[in-house]
DNA sequence: TTTAATCGGCACTAGTTTAGTGCTCTTTTC
DNA sequence: GAAAAGAGCACTAAACTAGTGCCGATTAAA
């Protein structure tokens, strides 16, 4: 029920909380890298869970990963420029809304049935494009920044 | 993942099914009630699931049932006072997007561990009332108008 | 060179949710 | 009274989610 997924919650802490420390540094600083294990040791969050999270984020291109000791993660970008889409879209993939969302695949693997009939298809897909619009409106910047408003909808800084 | 349950999708389409008909139809005709039976000939979806949402959303008062031989659904409002916040929120609840939504309960049922640290239910909650306001801005009336943009994000005329 | 920290990948279990069905009861028209 | 229709309860199977285990690869440090 239009949920985001734990998975996806612990994705976003670490990304904001790395944010923080971004912030907190001077810009022209190259950001250090920080460990899962450092940052599970913040949030009471499962470490193995978060680890997780933390490999789809990398796969996904938004943070840069250094092994080794000494090693860990830090954002390959900065804040203002990873969109609330991108990581979500990482971490869960991009949200479907309805069941027919990969449309060239649909119909190949004996996708939905009333797809031919459907009357609610094509105004969701508009309508899921007005939700993703929403999330690649929303940096990361804007989630570690609590006290805007990460939607620009109920500010005139949008 | 952002998805839709299958119950919410059959709900949809009853509903756009009885807006269509409703708008075939002189304003000052009282609208005829439609058996889910009826809807279900119609379009390719599991009658009893069909019937289920159809329950549903006579519960959360969309539409007006009557029973016995002859009887049916029809919209308890004109379509375009249905808006499809009203609608979701009927057939699956409201949307949470994280696991506390329901914020008092939370913590009484030994909610998220997070949350007194959470660096992100903010900003998130946010977040989802920007995604409640676009579904409380697409009215059945719009959904079911398949050429007219639902969102109102695209177009001038929202 | 050994050790330990760290990321990376595969697989697995248990719980929850979703999709779909079955059956029975009540209401209402014919 | 028979048949059509909604209302309620319960149930099963499949899919997804949350969380864990294990081990290999890489790298800085001792
Ligand atoms: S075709 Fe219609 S019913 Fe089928 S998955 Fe797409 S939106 Fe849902
Ligand atoms: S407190 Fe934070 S981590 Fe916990 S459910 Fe809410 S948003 Fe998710």
């Amino acid at each position: 029920m239009l949920r985001l997924t734990k998975r996806t919650e612990y994705g976003l802490i670490a990304l904001v909380h790395m944010a923080e420390l971004a912030a907190a540094r001077p810009a022209e600083a190259e950001a250090e890298v920080i460990s899962a294990r450092a940052i599970g040791d913040i949030f009471p969050v499962p470490k193995r869970m978060l680890a997780e999270a933390l490999k789809h984020l990398q796969q996904g291109g938004i943070l840069e990963s250094t092994r080794g000791v000494r090693g860990g993660y830090r954002l390959s970008r900065s804040a203002d420029q990873i969109s609330l889409g991108e990581i979500v879209s990482a971490l869960e993939g991009p949200p479907t809304l309805t069941s027919c969302a990969g449309l060239g695949a649909a119909s190949a693997d004996g996708g939905c049935e009333v797809e031919p009939v459907c009357p609610i298809r094509s105004p969701l897909a508009r309508l899921r494009t007005g939700i993703w619009t929403l999330f690649e409106g929303v940096t990361l910047q804007a989630l570690a920044d609590r006290s805007a408003d990460p939607t620009g909808l109920f500010s005139a800084t949008g």
